[in-house]
DNA sequence: CGCCTTTTTAACTAACTGGTCCGTGCATGA
DNA sequence: TCATGCACGGACCAGTTAGTTAAAAAGGCG
């Protein structure tokens, strides 16, 4: 639009949204919703706690909002990896990956989403559109184990939501744990010769149990 | 004249610590160290807030000593499952067994944990005991590993630390994440045929990718 | 008994924290 | 140009919270 002048105001209400998201997303991050505080998200932004209340209500609106953001996230990154012209063990390792690297590169996110664990998701139940957010994965591994099956790579009766929770599991953890699991066993789970060891692990796990019934 | 129904006052001191303890583990549990307030774990003992202060001095202190006991707990339930005498893959099953069952059981634990990893594990770095105590489970793997290897059963070179990450976080995850993924998923996780068909499922998954290089 | 530890009670404070009040600046269209 | 509605901000309020104080008194050990 306009070029920026430094003596008057721009009202610019998306910029200012979006700024206080961001910023709260840090905060709640970092301490959980009740361990946030309303006055350290506004000192961040460039506008005022007021502005805060503004758009977002309350604090826990604010955080609803930021959860929504967070999740809203995955699902534009994700589904755009062409596995459905690979080979069944080929796809799947590279959906593994994918998941794998997201969590890595996203702790805020798991964060967040330990968080409200804590608090028993009562926040994300409130929430209508988190809920329909993962169907498309599942359909994906379904399509995935459907033609294994049939090509004779993988055995294993298994179901498509377990076989997600089975890979989640392990790369949600190596990120949400990092910190008591690194201080436990003193092993630095975010260098790279340990990155890749886990990556490899998992798949590795999950396409040897998929492999054969026993 | 009227006299109270309890005349006499009994001075216990060790059962005074035990009850605050043990609720104020409920409260952090359920609500997080930022979440849990002094006055509602005051209530709910049988002693009164001064008393809270007067054994442990603050809230964070108290914090720490309820996650210090939460992990002593694990300590001495652990070990005592006789895995020496039995063939490697009987062993392996019955350690994951266990630790699936003991995340299963407490979900307080898991709850603790989580909330300290969000605080980037501040509080246990403090802790000088928690550090060496999950030594042994990784000396038992070790050896159930070796004697695998020097009777086939497993070929895959693993590391210790490594097999009890992928172990633990299956578990873990199953809790700590209950709540979300039960609400995106629809799937009630503490049903017992879900309960057991997930138990089988990381216990194959491991033995699995242990038995054979790939 | 004499002395130290444990326990009780209730009021209190100082800082904090989520949330609001009320007034001002900005842009636009009539 | 002026009215109107949205965007904005500083100061403030009212409730909450960790932590304290003080005065007593009962238990228990030697």
């Amino acid at each position: 639009m306009e070029k920026h002048e430094q003596v008057s105001r721009k009202n610019d209400p998306e910029r200012t949204r979006e700024n206080i998201l961001a910023v709260a997303t840090e905060e709640f991050a970092a301490h959980g919703l009740a361990g946030a505080r309303v006055d350290a998200i506004a000192e961040r932004t460039r506008t005022s706690k007021r502005m805060i209340y503004y758009y977002f209500t309350s604090k826990e609106d604010l955080y609803l909002a930021v959860l929504e953001k967070a999740y809203r996230k995955i699902r534009s990154r994700e589904a755009d990896l062409k596995l459905a012209g690979m080979q069944p063990v080929a796809a799947l390792r590279t959906l593994i990956s994918n998941t794998f690297d997201h969590d890595e590169n996203h702790p805020e996110f798991v964060r967040l989403v330990s968080g409200e664990n804590i608090l028993l998701a009562v926040h994300m139940r409130r929430s209508t559109e988190i809920a329909d957010l993962n169907v498309s994965i599942i359909r994906t591994l379904t399509d995935i184990l459907e033609r294994g099956k049939a090509d004779g790579s993988f055995q294993r009766e298994i179901d498509a939501i377990d076989l997600h929770m089975l890979i989640s599991a392990f790369c949600f953890f190596r990120v949400s744990n990092a910190h008591t699991f690194s201080t436990i066993f003193r092993r630095n789970l975010s260098e790279s010769a340990t990155y890749e060891r886990h990556k490899k692990m998992i798949a590795d796990a999950v396409i040897s149990y998929l492999r054969l019934a026993m």
